[in-house]
DNA sequence: GGATATTGGTTGCTTTTGTAACTAACAACC
DNA sequence: GGTTGTTAGTTACAAAAGCAACCAATATCC
């Protein structure tokens, strides 16, 4: 590239994005962390079935976008904690209905209320307007085909 | 939360970031790692060196935000495969001047107009108007304070 | 209905990251 | 000028992520 055309990472998306990213979760992250003992995908886990009730483990990997080794060893650690329940199916024995506890119902509940406002905080500085740009912009952008970028011509 | 406002994890912005940084950090990840077997901290450290000329690891520690241990491995990566050099100071024996070898340089030019394609293409369904009010956006993010989301009251 | 393929999920192993402790050089203070 | 404190950077150990092989249940095909 040429000297006359710095380009500066912090013109590069992804790198922007991942700079944005791990500043905004780092708020949260030592929350649930530090009330109840969980990593990213746990709680992420924790609230798909928070939010859409009872899954099975691959519908969480399908909707949450998680690969199934995470999410089973986060299925593992949420229901040695109590947080979550397990229930093999009928139709099909391979699979076990997830569904929350009581207490992993509570953790939601309590955890949602929390990433509102730390949601809210972190969107204050902007309009409503531009919550929505922003929100539209991240959504095409995290859709973003993964074609190799121009893999080596050998 | 109240069901009848359901707080979908897509209105999250970590989650959303994090989605997005994801997906767009994968394509060029490829690039690089693929063709020069790379990894992510060993091409940031490489184009700051590239950008910027001469540095000490802790000069890339505070331009680039990234934590010391993980600079100390990348740079050990890349001296070891000959993209940088080490020059012991001066004036502080503690420090190390880093430089980039002419291979370093080769990669850093092949890598910066490859990145700089690739982010034009990320960038292509927007506006010139939109890509910076969306560059202004993330910058913002990226700064948000690290304070504990309302830590446990007990 | 038995062989073959597919799917749901787990486990083992390797790579990477995070954290803390450490070494060496320098600075400051008395 | 020796003790005490800092700073630059590395290393060792633990936690987490990624990948591939694997097991068991189901579906498919002949």
């Amino acid at each position: 590239m040429t000297q006359n055309n710095p380009f500066a990472l912090a013109d590069f998306m992804p790198y922007l994005l991942n700079q944005a990213a791990e500043a905004t979760s780092l708020g949260f992250q030592k929350y649930y962390k530090a009330n109840y003992g969980m990593l990213r995908t746990e709680w992420r886990v924790l609230f798909h079935l928070g939010r859409y009730g009872a899954l099975t483990a691959t519908a969480i990997c399908t909707k949450a976008q998680i690969h199934k080794t995470k999410v089973s060893r986060a299925v593992a650690a949420l229901e040695a904690r109590r947080f979550l329940l397990r229930e093999e199916m009928q139709s099909d024995r391979r699979q076990d209905l997830l569904s929350l506890t009581r207490k992993g119902q509570a953790a939601f509940d309590d955890l949602v209320a929390q990433a509102q406002r730390y949601n809210e905080t972190l969107l204050a500085p902007f309009t409503a307007q531009d919550q929505d740009t922003l929100r539209r912009f991240l959504l095409k952008l995290a859709q973003t085909e993964q074609g190799d970028a121009r893999p080596d011509p050998s």
